[in-house]
DNA sequence: TTATCGTGGATTGGATACAATGTCACTACT
DNA sequence: AGTAGTGACATTGTATCCAATCCACGATAA
């Protein structure tokens, strides 16, 4: 990049929004160790930027920083991330009822059609992608204080391993996933908001259950890291 | 302070941790103007390791910024601590799950001790010091990921809120918190989890609502504020 | 061999200097 | 009088430079 037209005041969000899409795409490891100066020579901008953008990166859980030593792109082991989906099983209902009164019947039309897309997905990018837009997109109907950016947040820091999970076992044995898909988009379309709720912590539920029988998973991460 | 002492790498920690304490203590109203040049006078260190710490402080909620214009201490709206709370009365009930096998029988006497001098406190300082142990210190009593962090930012974030909330309704009118703290210590006693979760969300809505009866405790915020 | 102790290079942390931006009072014009 | 323009000042954003810290590596000694 080294973006010529850069105004002042925007270097160091630039820097964050570009660091955060390499590692949701992840171009970076988790554990990988990130040096300021390489992201400096890579997204332009001194020094000083990079660091304040590592430094909401961290807040949002997905760099490491420790004091004088250096940063690392933030790894889970098997317990944190279970953390993080009981988390999200408390978190999620909550948003869901947030943004009900904007799920609108075009909207849910929507999601069904994601949820068609996600049983057809070609590879694992694919259905992630629509796995993402189908969750998120219905957390963000409607603007939150702080709600919205937590469920991101908890969502960003376990794409990893959802993407390791994922390619494990593979497109083909997901039909309980979709299943719990078009359970959701019928609760809604039923407007009973308790069912709802239900599926989304239910779903949740499963895939950690499953995931915390699939260690291996966890072991992507790059060496040198602790 | 100037601090002459400060050894390399923690000068930003140093502010951001004066700087919450300084917000907690309420020394700054909600919606006050924050100068970088003014934190670097007072506590020491450049204005590079303050704009750090307003960028901690803004991932937890305490500060807002916004580019090429300033920081202000991040002020709620009614509906805004609404969400506060409702977040709290999901993930605080979780968290004291993760912590139960931590709360020993000697730690539920000192729970029972702090529930009784919260009854005698004489001014509301000495209360809200006492109910933030209660509450915070039984989250702290086993190392989160994350649950642990959030459940203290959750609650910092709508502390002005319940120090004028707290002055509103005098320390006299407070016999429902304080059987509330008690059915918590008994439930824990007992070993009841459930009830436990029950009692803290409990807890927290019945305050959420008393608050949302009491729209001007959101009033105090400083003048210019958006 | 193994452990301990430097030592130099790589890297991060912080201070100063300067550029960009926003704010606000003041002026000139309608 | 009211409003748009304008300029100076206050404040924030970024770059560059230097200091402090860490870490790998090798030398030395038990």
């Amino acid at each position: 990049m080294t973006a010529p037209a850069q105004k002042h005041g925007n270097t160091s969000l630039a820097i964050a929004e570009a660091l955060r899409l390499a590692i949701l795409r992840g171009d970076y490891a988790p554990g990988e160790r990130i040096i300021q100066e390489q992201l400096s020579a890579k997204y332009g901008g001194s020094r000083i930027p990079v660091r304040e953008a590592l430094r909401t990166l961290e807040s949002e859980g997905l760099v490491r920083l420790v004091a004088n030593t250096g940063a690392w792109v933030a790894s889970l082991t098997a317990s944190e991330c279970s953390e993080v989906y009981q988390t999200r099983e408390r978190i999620e209902p909550l948003l869901l009822r947030f943004n009900a009164p904007e799920i609108t019947h075009d909207y849910i039309l929507e999601l069904e059609d994601l949820a068609k897309r996600m049983e057809n997905a070609r590879d694992v990018e694919e259905f992630l992608q629509l796995d993402r837009q189908f969750h998120l997109g219905m957390y963000q109907r409607v603007p939150t204080y702080l709600l919205g950016e937590l469920g991101t947040r908890l969502w960003n820091t376990t794409q990893p391993y959802r993407r390791a999970y994922t390619m494990l076992v593979d497109t083909n044995n997901l039909g309980i996933v979709h299943s719990e898909h078009h359970m959701l988009v019928t609760a809604l379309r039923d407007g009973d908001l308790d069912l709802a709720e239900q599926v989304v912590a239910l779903h949740i539920r499963r895939t950690r259950l499953h995931l915390e029988r699939h260690p291996e998973v966890f072991t992507i991460k790059a060496d040198n890291t602790n």
